[in-house]
RNA sequence: GGGAGUUUAGCUCAGUUGGUUUAGAGCAUCUGCCUUACAAGCAGAGGGUCGGCGGUUCGACCCCGUCAACUCCCACCA
């Protein structure tokens, strides 16, 4: 068969992902078998694949594939986020388009346009996922909107609601003026921008009565506007400014309304005047302190962000407009002392980019407090672990300090809030109207069942996905069922950190309260995804590089394997190209070994292995045996990368540089089967290994290497087994031999193609039995031959405690060759005085554990071994 | 403002209870090679007073203190 110059990943990439998904490898149902169980974060159904989800599914499908070769009843779950916000925005974008206005329609209307566009557009990412060859079990494929979903997430409100953990309650929100919504903080945009600070004086009550003069204080505000809004003026307790102040009354200019001189050390002194209005209505630190010092709360705007009845002046301007007349009016009257240009930050709404105006509201909310103890407590005394453990810290200052869940929004694409209210505006919990109805009765409402009416708001996106590692498994609304006892609680978490809060916590959470157990056992947060110069990837600095086209460029294995390569667990990754052409060249090069053996078929021959061959099996044999090991060690430390650098190097350095070197045949020379056979057993071993991180190339050299009836992706791991010291050792110090030597050559200047002839000066020739045939073939040896002395005419070196020296046809630099012995001289000679005075150190002999003690004895015999060796080699140099 | 983290080769990072040859890897760089698997390759090499200073110790990249730089998280200084 003939094979390609280079390996070409299009070409087989769709294949045997088809195979995969006919011969159903990643379905999974309940059997004998232990379970893993990974529940995918699911991806907003708006949707495009990014780096970020590359990144984190790549890592899902390593630990999912290994734990199904491990013989483990792998199931991965697959679905998406309903989005709330982010889907009702592109279905309001899409609507606007086609000219509807979101207010034109009813929400059955809408919701009619949410559900056609989600079918058409949403759920894309799934389908590119399966480009990178991830392992979902597709047939489990969930969405937080699926109707047995919404009912638990719906049944969960209530029973919370039933427990008194949710509660109604009226608190500062983000208001979009012109949208007529609460915004979440994440859809509020902040940005620097140009104001004015004024200064404002406010008469004090009775002030100045010593002098007769009338007394102020001036505090400082960016938003004149609201002082009819203000109950308080607060200066800190330490300012002596003001000191005499404290316990007065000031009046608030143009209405004169009498409010108190509060001190509170949230004020800062050096900031403006040091005094600051509290308008507790209309900003969150004000209503804090207010809250704090039992203000009164006085909320001078309409919805539309025009001023009410309670400003009493201005009435039914909007704020803006009302912020220049009081201007020009506070100046006249001589309230204004100053004016002065300040930039800071102000919010803005996302989407109509109204400035957001900080709002008391009704809102749903979750306690938190109840929720977060258990929850805390089995991530601090590790019932669930977190990759990196710098995260528990976060984790714990958030939860010690948890702030309530406010889960309204004022959307209808989302969960329905099941409240509803009657005529009298009384209001009760329950699934259906009909029951809504009973309960009101109950409560002696008069209201008819037509005259109640359901929450018009939804709930955050959050309040369902904390259900997702339960609710896929229908473990809440079909309690106890086969599937939630076989997967619950799931393995491993992967997850990006921005998140612990919003979804991690939460989950945690509601495991605890819903299933009575912690939903994973792990926590893996991988690192955000920059770019070559550190900057986060994001599409408004376009800095996002196509995915698509780089796996349509690279193949999908090399853009795992170049993603992989660089994200230790925590850390961020900076994102280059040159990573996925290192896993581009790593293809290639597993691609040509597999062309050199399969150029070995035709030629091959028995009972003619050599004794170098059979040295060159048993040395790679312990190798992978021991890099086994290690990588199954760094994979349950979660150092996915690092156990991806040691496979490359082990499959590129040992495996093709040094093995396949040393068995390769001479031209047109026979093979031994046993050798060709071993070796296809290693080539599939190693496949084996890599196979979760690359997993379409490695499939398709195990089925090129041997016709075989079975499939890498399924095949399992073989025990362990146990490595032999002597054997690895003697491996390591021929390499170094054949790296000694040919550097000689190369500093030498001696041609690749020039043979030399060997000597060596050895005290253990038996080991070199072994390795003879290997060490000549690969320095380029014309003979080999034992000496007790120094050869005439020759260069000469030393490697380990043994001298080479090497005759060749060509003029020798004696020069060059000396001072290679002199660096090296000088090296050893410093190596030996640090040993020296180490082991000349009383206190070190007697304090030193006695192996560390024999340890530098051996050290400086070594040492004193190889200056002899070297002394000589350049007594002999002349 | 509070909290956490980072600082090791040009770049990205390892370095596991302080002692395993005066620090390792990949990429990049340099030198020599179109050697019959692979030039997207082969062979070899160079490159670091482990952020600064001080301390503990027989011994510090590792522990402690301090300073500096950078990063992230939380917190709407009106």
């Amino acid at each position: 068969m003939e094979m390609t110059k280079n390996f070409e990943p299009q070409a087989i990439e769709n294949k045997w992902y088809q195979h995969w998904l006919d011969k159903q490898y990643f379905k999974s149902v309940p059997d004998d078998r232990e379970p893993y169980t990974i529940v995918m974060p699911p991806p907003n159904v708006t949707g495009v694949l990014h780096m970020g989800h590359c990144l984190n599914n790549s890592i899902q499908d390593i630990l999912i594939r290994r734990a199904r070769m491990q013989g483990k009843n792998a199931c991965w779950v697959p679905g998406t986020d309903h989005a709330s916000i982010a889907t009702e925005a592109k279905v309001v974008g899409m609507l606007r388009e086609r000219g509807i206005t979101k207010s034109s329609l009813t929400r059955d209307e809408f919701l009619g346009y949410a559900w056609e566009w989600k079918e058409k557009y949403g759920g894309i990412i799934l389908q590119q996922l399966k480009k990178l060859g991830f392992s979902l079990d597709w047939d489990r494929t969930a969405f937080t909107m699926d109707k047995d979903y919404y009912n638990s997430v719906i049944k969960v409100f209530i029973e919370l609601y039933k427990k008194g953990i949710i509660y109604r309650g009226k608190r500062m929100i983000n208001w979009d003026v012109k949208a007529l919504t609460a915004l979440s903080d994440e859809e509020v945009i902040r940005k620097e921008t140009k104001q004015q600070l004024f200064h404002l004086q406010y008469k004090i009550e009775d002030g100045g009565q010593e002098t007769g003069a009338e007394e102020y204080i001036v505090i400082a505000t960016v938003r004149p506007e609201t002082i009819m809004g203000d109950s308080a003026i607060a200066v800190h307790p330490n300012d002596t400014r003001y000191t005499h102040l404290h316990g007065k009354f000031a009046l608030v200019p143009l209405i004169n309304r009498r409010i108190p001189i509060i001190t509170d050390e949230y004020v800062t002194m050096e900031f403006g005047t040091g005094a600051l209005k509290v308008t507790p209505a209309h900003d969150l630190n004000d209503n804090m302190l207010g809250q704090k010092h039992g203000l009164e709360v006085i909320d001078i705007f309409n919805d539309n962000g025009t001023l009410n009845n309670d400003a009493q002046i201005y009435v039914g301007l909007d704020r803006f407009e009302a912020r220049k007349k009081i201007v020009v009016e506070l100046e006249e009257k001589g309230y204004l002392v100053k004016k002065e240009d300040y930039t800071s930050e102000v919010g803005y709404s996302e989407r109509t980019n109204a400035v957001v105006e900080p709002r008391l509201s009704l809102q749903w909310w979750v306690s938190m407090k109840e929720l977060a103890t258990p929850a805390l407590k089995l991530v601090m005394e590790e019932e669930i672990k977190f990759y990196p453990p710098k995260f528990r810290n976060l984790y714990r200052h958030w939860m010690e300090n948890i702030k309530d869940w406010c889960i309204s929004r004022q959307l209808w694409w989302g969960q329905r809030i099941p409240a509803w209210y009657d005529a009298e505006g009384n209001y009760v919990v329950a699934e259906t109207r009909e029951d809504a109805f009973q309960q009101f009765k109950n409560i002696n409402s008069t209201s008819t069942i037509e005259d109640i009416h359901q929450d018009e708001d939804c709930l955050d996106t959050w309040f369902s996905s904390w259900l997702w590692p339960f609710e896929v498994f229908k473990g809440y609304s079909d309690p106890g069922n086969k599937e939630i006892k076989y997967y619950y609680p799931t393995d491993t978490l992967v997850t990006a950190p921005e998140i612990i809060f919003f979804w991690v916590a939460r989950m945690i959470m509601a495991g605890v309260e819903f299933m009575e157990v912690k939903p994973f056992q792990s926590v893996y947060f991988t690192g955000i995804v920059r770019d070559k110069q550190g900057r986060k990837m994001s599409k408004s600095l376009g800095n996002s590089p196509d995915l698509l086209g780089l796996i349509d460029q690279y193949g999908a294995d090399a853009t795992r394997f170049g993603i992989m390569i660089a994200s230790p667990a925590g850390n961020d990754i900076l994102f280059e190209e040159a990573a996925l052409e290192q896993g581009r060249n790593f293809n290639n090069k597993m691609w040509n070994a597999v062309k050199l053996i399969k150029a070995w078929e035709g030629r091959l021959e028995t009972g003619n292995q050599q004794h170098a061959e059979s040295f060159a099996v048993m040395w790679f044999e312990n190798r992978l045996n021991e890099v086994k090991a290690e990588v199954d060690s760094m994979m349950n430390q979660f150092r996915l990368s690092e156990a991806l650098k040691t496979i490359y190097s082990l499959i590129w350095d040992d495996f093709c540089s040094w093995y396949l070197e040393w068995v390769k045949p001479g031209f047109e020379q026979p093979v031994d089967e046993g050798v060709y056979k071993k070796t296809i057993a290693f080539f599939a071993e190693l496949m084996h290994l890599l196979h979760p991180f690359m997993p379409f190339i490695t499939e398709e050299i195990y089925h090129l290497l041997q016709e075989r009836s079975d499939d890498l992706c399924v095949k399992l791991s073989a025990k362990n087994l146990s490595t032999d010291a002597e054997i690895l050792k003697k491996g390591a110090t021929l390499k170094d031999i054949i790296t000694g030597l040919r550097d000689v050559r190369n500093k030498q200047q001696i041609k690749p193609k020039e043979t030399i002839e060997l000597f060596i000066d050895t005290a253990n020739k038996e080991t070199y039995s072994a390795i003879e045939n290997i060490l000549t073939k690969q320095v380029n040896a014309g003979s080999f031959t034992f000496t007790i002395e120094p050869v005439a005419g020759t260069i000469s070196c030393v490697i380990g405690k043994d001298k080479f020296y090497i005759k060749t046809g060509q003029p020798i630099n004696t020069g060059n060759q000396k001072n290679e012995l002199l660096k090296e001289l000088d090296h050893l000679k410093g190596f030996l005085i640090s040993v020296e005075k180490k082991l000349g150190n009383e206190k070190f002999v007697s304090n030193a554990k006695p192996e560390v003690l024999a340890l530098e004895q051996k050290k400086r015999s070594d040492a004193e071994t190889k200056i002899k060796v070297i002394e000589e080699s350049l007594v002999s140099l002349g």
